[in-house]
RNA sequence: GGUGAGAUGGCAGAAUGGUUAUGCGUGGGCCUGCAAAGCCUAUUUAUAAGGGUUCAAUUCCCUUUCUCACCUCCA
């Protein structure tokens, strides 16, 4: 039996921190819908996905609520440079997301919550700050005041005399300290609403809040997000909250880090993003999974043009495992079992490393291990037919945890593929060649491939 | 300048106070109608440099050098 022990490093008290056993609830800041995902993005969105796919698989309930920020200055330019509105903006790259991350087999949010929905809920939830006394009214709009939370900066470490010295912010005459940062904007161009300070739209930062109090409990397990949103953004998330609150809005802080190109980072200006639409036209969905998981979700990931190539050799050989054993026929019964300790083995390497702070690194290795193990064994034909059942089965949870998706090939079919292989095997053992050939066309036809091993044939499906 | 994270074999990338990570690459072998792959085996002083603690350090401490990230929107 296997202790469900989970720990995961919590930047604010950078410590690993113990999840709860029966319940987890995850708010994850989602993307901002002005352009297409690009991978970076998808590093995030899987590593969360292969974290709620493994809690699932040990019975833990957990609750997803990821958010699209579907107002900011950027839609706005890009509706203003299409003649369009914010919504058409959005809700077209909203559809991208979801047309990108449904190839992955990332599974859906419980709620995918958009900040214009939440106007009402923002106004109150500024309203609060200035009964407390934390944000205050300019001309310009409501800003929060970041010397009443004595905390600021207790998750970036950041120490607000020295932050106050920055040059890198210039000083504005609107704000009382450099850092504090708006609320609510008063704008007179579209989009804008009503509120009681004037007519404006909200700040960056004040949807996260408010949305993740809404719909999860007060200090709910984890909140996530790329590391570069630590500061500012997470950390003016805890200033309002907690000042607001007076209770911790997350138990742990768990930050992706981010995928760098040529060991610089990403951007638009460096002309450098990849965009997921364009490696999805190249690569297996599963491989992109196998190389967001292939590094410890804390540290960056170097992208170069091999990534993904190593990625993919991978990749291939846990597939053609999984099919050299689905193509086994010839049980050797007389052998002993040898699957159980393998598996009892590999299972605890598995969770051990999964819990202890979430090494997907460490799990892959030992996948791979039982993989070489077994394809020792697949050569040498000392497999009993429970030995590849067996096999199977953990193979399938290991695709279910990690995301992997694999053609169903149904019972008929694989029937027919066996019938074809041994009349295949017949005809060239009768050196008919060509008849022979003439069958793996046909299989080929429907998509499968053969490989001729020693003492078998494996079939795969492209 | 501040804060944080790093520096591991040819490459990618884990872990660890004393034991082979794993994968790729490379050499050799087996197998082989074709095709493709697989298996076996070998492979380099691998832990930035210097010092300290210790029976023992790559792992802990100190110093130096270098890299990256954040400090402006960014997953």
């Amino acid at each position: 039996m296997i202790d469900l022990d989970i720990k995961i490093y919590d930047t604010l008290s950078q410590k690993k921190q113990f999840l709860n056993k029966n319940r987890v609830s995850i708010y994850l800041c989602g993307i901002t819908p002005y352009e297409d995902s690009h991978i970076g993005h998808s590093r995030t969105i899987i590593v969360f996905d292969v974290l709620r796919r493994y809690l699932e698989s040990q019975n833990v309930e957990v609750k997803i609520v990821q958010n699209f920020t579907d107002v900011d200055d950027k839609i706005i330019q890009r509706s203003i440079d299409e003649n369009s509105s914010i919504y058409e903006v959005s809700n077209r790259f909203i559809k991208h997301y979801h047309r990108d991350f449904d190839l992955l087999n990332v599974k859906h949010a419980h709620m995918y919550p958009k900040a214009t929905d939440h106007i009402n809920d923002i106004i109150n939830f500024i309203t609060q700050l200035i009964n407390k006394n934390v944000a205050y009214i300019t001309k310009h709009g409501v800003y929060f005041s970041i010397l009443k939370f004595n905390e600021y900066g207790k998750l970036s470490k950041k120490n607000i005399d020295k932050l106050l010295f920055g040059t890198r912010v210039s000083v504005d005459y609107k704000k009382s300290t450099p850092y504090d940062f708006a609320l609510w904007k008063f704008v007179t161009t579209p989009p804008i609403w009503n509120s009681p300070w004037g007519k404006g739209r909200p700040g960056w930062h004040i949807e996260c809040s408010v949305m993740s109090s809404k719909y999860l409990q007060p200090n709910f397990e984890i909140h996530g997000g790329g590391r570069d949103l630590i500061f500012p953004h997470h950390e003016n998330e805890i200033a309002q909250y907690e000042s607001c609150m007076n209770t911790p809005l997350a138990k742990i802080w768990m930050h992706v880090g981010v995928i760098k190109i040529n060991n610089t980072k990403m951007s638009k200006s460096l002309n450098n993003v990849i965009f997921l639409h364009a490696i999805l036209e190249k690569y297996d969905p599963n491989i992109i999974r196998l190389f967001c998981i292939s590094t410890h979700y804390s540290k960056p990931i170097n992208y170069n043009t091999n990534s993904f190539e190593e990625a993919k050799i991978k990749w291939d050989k846990i597939k053609l495992c999984y099919y050299e054993l689905l193509s086994e026929q010839n049980f050797n019964d007389c052998a002993d079992v040898k699957i159980d300790k393998l598996i009892h083995d590999y299972d605890r390497k598995f969770h051990d490393s999964l819990n202890n702070n979430f090494n997907t690194v460490l799990a892959l290795s030992s996948f791979l291990s039982l993989v070489k193990q077994l394809n020792f064994y697949l050569n040498e034909n000392s497999l009993t037919k429970y030995d590849v059942t067996e096999s199977l089965s953990t193979f399938q949870k290991f695709f279910k945890i990690f995301g992997f998706k694999i053609p169903i090939t149904t019972y008929d079919a694989k029937n027919l593929i066996n019938s074809l292989i041994k009349k295949r095997k017949i005809l060239r053992e009768h050196k008919k060649y060509y008849e022979a050939d003439q069958v793996r066309q046909q299989l080929e036809n429907m998509n499968i491939s053969l490989l001729d091993y020693q003492n078998r044939t494996v079939w795969m499906k492209k």
